[in-house]
DNA sequence: GTCTATAGTGCGATAGAC
DNA sequence: GTCTATCGCACTATAGAC
């Protein structure tokens, strides 16, 4: 464990949170961050790569559920249905302050290309579990980056209109919608 | 025009270029650009928000050439049409050194993420053509995001390999191949 | 065109867990 | 003793303010 108090990464994420929510991702430094967290400027590096990481914490969660989720799929499943279905499984790990963390990368450029960088890291993770599922050439990436398309409208949705619809729904209906519209309509 | 020499963007790109060749981009600092460039740093953050934005200096213009044909695109062109055929115009305007600069973009996952922001603002501004073409609700977001995806896969390909198929052939398959896997193979 | 704040790195010292 | 988390300091480069 640490020196004193335990659960540094935690609290700092905490602080970091309150922090962009006030004054703004931009106008709060790392050293405010650090200092509302009875830590130092250095330990924060040590835990997060930059002051952006912060907010991407649970991206590797996710990942990992989505991943396996498509290895797991019935083998009878097309590449898409086990990606979307993969999907699906995915409101069970959204985090509680997941809007308030929404407003604060909308909010700045650079944490919107991190998000897309995140998206673009799980769309290969997503290839590989296709790989491993024997699907081969470039299906695979091509499955990835559509479920890549399918995540974002689904969740946008689900931003856009809490509880009305539940997330597999919405993942369900993003993946029609999409086919609608590039079959030409 | 500058004091000396002109073309200072020009010369600085060209420089900045080079030197992200030759020693990596994240070894390259903005002063031995400005220096290459016989230019200051200062004159450099005139020209460029960050050294990441030097790399992306032709995106609105190939943004600018899709918008326009996207509306001028034939009245009967069904939404995924009038996209897919302004992509094909795109290759027209994808300059020299292509390669070169790609290579330096994979290479550092900071300017993979502005890449992929510039994609996303690309596919905003799709997004307004197709509104400008009548395409309401939420069609237009879909396919400017389906696009989005059709040109990534189409430019991958045609880094992949080059000069086998054509750059409007290569959209075509892309869009093809993509419609077989979301239709479920 | 200069000056300054902040992000982010490198390295050595130290405090505690085991 | 080893191992790891934290700190402190000095440093560079970026970016923005003046």
């Amino acid at each position: 464990m640490g020196r004193w108090e335990s659960n540094a990464r935690g609290r700092l994420e905490q602080a970091a949170m309150e922090l962009y929510l006030g004054h703004g991702f931009e106008q709060t430094t790392v050293a405010e961050i650090a200092e509302r967290a009875g830590l130092t400027e250095r330990t924060f590096f040590r835990h997060f790569a930059d002051k952006r990481e912060v907010l991407f914490g649970g991206a590797s969660l996710l990942q990992e559920l989505i991943v396996k989720t498509v290895i797991g799929a019935p083998e009878a499943a097309t590449p898409i249905e086990a990606v979307t279905g993969a999907l699906m499984t995915a409101g069970t790990v959204f985090q509680k302050h997941v809007k308030e963390r929404q407003r604060v990368i909308n909010s700045n450029v650079e944490l919107q290309a991190r998000e897309l960088s995140k998206l673009a890291t799980l769309a290969s993770a997503i290839e590989g579990a296709l790989h491993q599922r024997g699907v081969v050439g470039t299906t695979a990436s091509l499955t990835a980056e559509a479920g890549i398309v399918v995540f974002k409208i689904a969740f946008e949705r689900w931003l856009d209109e809490p509880n009305q619809r539940e997330w597999p729904q919405l993942v369900r209906a993003a993946l029609d919608d999409f086919k609608a519209v590039i079959v030409g309509r």
